[in-house]
DNA sequence: CGCCGCAAATTTGTATACAATGATGCATGC
DNA sequence: GCATGCATCATTGTATACAAATTTGCGGCG
C-alpha cells in the first residue's frame, strides 16, 4: 500500500477522531492511531506473542516514518502488550508460564472486588440492564450463536467493571483483560463450556441482584477458576511461537 | 548544566545500569533514564501536579535532544503519571477530586487483596522477617524518627506487595501507589498519627503471621481508611495548583 | 471599554540523517 | 571438520530539520 511516493503532509487531513476512541478526544496523533491499532492486532491474535515488531518494516507498512511507530511501541511496551529490548528490537510480549499464572489470578481478584462493588454500588437501573444483558446472552446460548456470545461475553465482563463505579478499578481489570487476550485465542470451544459460563454468570448476576458483595466475588472467582481451567493448556505451549 | 556543546556521542559510555535499575538490564537508553528520572521527581512532589512539561526545555535541561525526551513522556503517560493533551502539550497528572478517591478505594483494595495472600502464601522466613521490620519501625516511633519511619513505612507496604507471590498484583500495587505519592506529601503529619498508623500496621502484621487472609484484607482497610482521612483535604484543594 | 478577528510566535508532530551497537556470515587457524 | 575471530550488515538510538497547529498578542471595531 502507499506505493507512491506521499509528499509529507499528504495525510487525509485527519478525517475525524472517529476511529477509534481512544479517550484523547482532540486528534488522534500518528503514534497513538497505530498504537490502538497494534493492541487489537494483538489482542484479536493477528500478532501472536512473540512476533517480531520491527521498526522499519511497520513504518512502511502503515506508510508513516520511524519517530511514531516508536512512540507507539513505547506506549504499548508501558501497556505490558509488547516487550522492548534496548538495542535488541520489540516482540509482542510473552510472559512466561508463572507470569501468565500471576496474571489470571489477578484479574481474577479485580474481578472479583469489581464484581463486590456492583453489588453495592449499582443503581436499581443498571442492575435491570445487567439481568437483560444475561438473559439475552442465554438465549444466544440457546441458538448455539458461538460469536455472538463471545462478544456479549467480553461485554458482561466490562460491564461488571464498570458497573464498580470505579473508573480506575475498571481500567486496570481492562488492561489485564487485553493483556490476557492474545492466549484465549481458541477459548469457549465447546457447547457444554458454553452453557457452564452461562450459568456461572448467573450465579454472579444473581447475587449481585441480592446486593450480597461477598458471594458475588466468590461467585466471580468460581468463573474464572473454571474458564481458567479451559486453557491452562494454552499457557503450556509455549516453545513453538516464534512467528515472523 | 552541561553549557559546552558536547558532540554528539559524548555520552559517559553508560558507565554501568547502576543508578536506576529499570528492569531493563541490558542497557538503559536516554529515553529510559529520563523516564525514571522525571518520575522520581514527580513521585517526590519536586515536580507538582500540573506542572507543564515543555519538551524542548526537558531537552535542554537535560542535555539531550527532544527525542528522547519524547519517549519520556510517552513511557511516563502510559504509567499515568503525566497526562499529553495531543498537539497541547504535557503536564504532570492532575487527577479529579473524583478520580483520586476511586484511586485510594483501588490501592485498598489491591493492598488488602495483597495482605490476604501474605497471609496465605508467605513462607515462615519471610513472615518472620515482616514481623522484624513491623518491630524496627516501632522503635522509630518511641524515638520521633519521623523521616525514618516514612521511608520504612513505604519499604513496609511494598513487602506486603512482594510477600503476596503475585509479582503482576505487585506491580499495580505499586504503580498505584507512585501515582498517589505526589498527593501525600505531608502526610504522617502528627505524632499521634505516627503512632496510629503503627498500631494498625501491628494489627495487619498479627493477622498475616496467623495465617488468617480475611482478617489481615480487613485490617489493611481499616488502616488506609484512617490513612485516607489525614490527607482527604490535600485532595480538596485542587484549584490553586499552577507551578511553572 | 470590551470583544472579535487576525497575524506572529511558540510548541508539538513527523520526517529524515547520522552514529553505534548487536547480529550474521565468512574466512582462517587449529 | 569444527571452533574462533573478524568484517559486513542490519537495526536501533539520537539528533536535527521542517510543517502544522495551537496559543498569544495586537489592532480594529462595536
Amino acid at each position: 500500500m502507499t506505493l507512491l511516493a506521499r509528499s509529507r503532509t499528504d495525510t487525509p487531513a485527519r478525517p475525524a477522531p472517529a476511529g477509534k476512541p481512544t479517550r484523547r478526544r482532540p486528534g488522534p496523533t500518528r503514534a497513538e492511531a497505530l498504537a490502538t491499532e497494534l493492541a487489537e492486532a494483538i489482542t484479536e491474535g493477528r500478532m501472536p506473542p512473540g512476533t517480531a515488531l520491527e521498526e522499519e518494516r511497520l513504518a512502511a507498512a502503515h506508510g508513516v516514518s520511524r519517530t511514531p511507530v516508536r512512540e507507539a511501541l513505547r506506549l504499548l511496551a508501558a501497556t505490558g502488550l509488547v516487550e522492548q529490548r534496548p538495542r535488541r528490537g520489540a516482540v509482542v510480549a510473552r510472559p512466561e508460564p508463572g507470569r501468565l499464572a500471576e496474571m489470571f489470578q489477578a484479574m481474577a481478584e479485580l474481578e472479583a472486588i469489581c464484581a463486590s462493588l456492583c453489588a453495592q454500588a449499582m443503581s436499581r437501573a443498571d442492575k435491570a440492564r445487567l439481568a437483560s444483558r444475561h438473559a439475552t446472552m442465554g438465549k444466544m446460548v440457546e441458538d448455539g450463536w458461538l460469536d455472538a456470545y463471545k462478544d456479549a461475553n467480553v461485554a458482561f465482563h466490562e460491564a461488571l467493571y464498570a458497573g464498580s463505579g470505579n473508573s480506575y478499578l475498571a481500567e486496570m481489570a481492562d488492561a489485564t483483560r487485553r493483556r490476557l487476550a492474545p492466549f484465549r485465542a481458541a477459548q469457549l470451544g465447546g457447547q457444554d463450556r458454553l452453557a457452564a459460563s452461562h450459568g456461572e454468570h448467573g450465579a454472579i448476576v444473581a447475587a449481585i441482584l441480592a446486593g450480597d458483595g461477598v458471594a458475588a466475588a466468590a461467585a466471580v472467582r468460581r468463573h474464572l477458576a473454571e474458564t481458567e481451567g479451559s486453557w491452562g493448556v494454552l499457557a503450556g505451549q509455549q516453545p513453538p511461537l516464534r512467528v515472523g
